[in-house]
DNA sequence: GAGTGGTCTAGACCACTTT
DNA sequence: AAGTGGTCTAGACCACTCA
């Protein structure tokens, strides 16, 4: 069936198993767009969108002049899904609950602030949700909605919808910025996953903007046991 | 200055603009690409390849027939880099140190040889590194690596050169899986890391293949109080 | 100046999906 | 059967960068 795949793929898969075999080594220079455009039997622009596709992968390093050079691996770039929670359990099989615990409407804290980067006039809905699957807790999530960035927030009780399912709905394809790290839970935290206080939980703040402001800061929380984050393959 | 950025890169952020203004939501449809081509004043093709791009980055879903529509976003893809520790100490501005704990040859146990994806005669190297940052310990790797994929490695020692650096240079560009969890240290690694036991570590996982054969096993343990992972922008 | 990649075209044909 | 996207071409011109 290789008659089928097209010849930019087969391109790609070609120069990709030549580095991969040890034939093309890291710095080593690839031939020309002309040149391999014949080796191929066809014509530069699908030679070109191979390579192109290559170089955003980072697998190729492109400058003029001086060619096409097998990239040096430096750090790994993973693809990192970040599933919707429901969507997540349900993906489990299990049952999906959701709770609001806290609601309320006003300024945010400093540390708060600064992170939706907003004045000091500036009010927030400030969220307190649980995730259950199947009945128990999975995940705890605490977020800040900027209402200068999203004021019709601000009517939203978020008594049955998720603030993730309804920002999704109303405030759609923002820029993202995700930080993951470990830490112990709280007491706090332990109480309303149920587990023990100092347990490892894995935690993920995001921060979305729309047309420069920030939107929503979010921290969602993990028992660090139970939660792992897989990356599909990308690159290297 | 627009008038020296690619058509193609236009009609992206054109499309990209409506979309976030909520001017196009989630589901609705996009003119044709003849009539864009027409409405932007350029060929088919450019219009296409603004289109194809914003598919591959998951912002509008194209169908034959039916036509492109902007996606409902589920949940988030991100780009996350894992830079490699010696560059990552540096960029810190710190010194960047590294010291082989233990290195031996011979059959894995049960549980690594699954995830090798080896037979019962398979042989690997394991090797436990320190790596730091001004003397202070940074992260803790624990890596076998598959003989019957990687033979050469069984007659490097590993003592100077740490084995994800070597890995690249010899074995580059091989396909990889991560999986990020949370854990509480146990007591030779947190004597190991100079943390106290219980204390929460980031623990990335990472297996890599070369022709679908897996090339290599790793546990990385970072403290999860100094060590945060920041996904760079994709997507929403 | 010369060589490389980057973009673009106008048209063609094909493949898939819905009607 | 028709309409949409997917691929490909043969050629053109431009932009960058090295010598």
């Amino acid at each position: 069936m290789t008659a089928k795949t097209p010849v930019f793929q087969r391109i790609k898969g070609d120069i990709l198993a030549r580095i991969q075999t040890g034939d093309l080594r890291p710095g080593d220079l690839i031939p020309g767009e002309e040149a391999l455009a014949e080796e191929f039997g066809c014509s530069r622009m699908t030679v070109h969108r191979a390579l192109r596709e290559l170089s955003q992968d980072g697998v190729v390093e492109r400058r003029r002049k001086s060619g096409t050079r097998v990239a040096r691996p430096g750090g790994r770039n993973v693809l990192l899904e970040i599933p919707r929670v429901d969507q997540e359990v349900a993906a489990m099989g299990c049952a999906y609950g959701y709770e609001l615990l806290q609601r309320e409407v006003g300024a945010p804290p400093e540390h708060v602030r600064s992170k939706l980067e907003a004045g000091a006039k500036t009010r927030a809905v400030h969220l307190c949700c649980l995730h259950r699957a199947n009945g128990a807790p999975y995940q705890f999530e605490e977020r800040w909605i900027n209402l200068d960035t999203v004021p019709e927030a601000a009517e939203v009780d978020f008594a049955e919808t998720g603030p993730n399912a309804w920002l999704l709905e109303n405030v759609p394809w923002s820029d993202g910025e995700h930080v993951l790290s470990a830490a112990n839970a709280d007491a706090r935290t332990a109480a309303l996953l149920d587990i023990a206080e100092q347990d490892a939980v894995l935690t993920i703040e995001r921060r979305t903007w729309r047309q420069d402001k920030v939107v929503t800061y979010a921290r969602f929380t993990h028992p660090g046991r139970f939660y792992r984050l897989r990356t599909s393959l990308d690159r290297g």
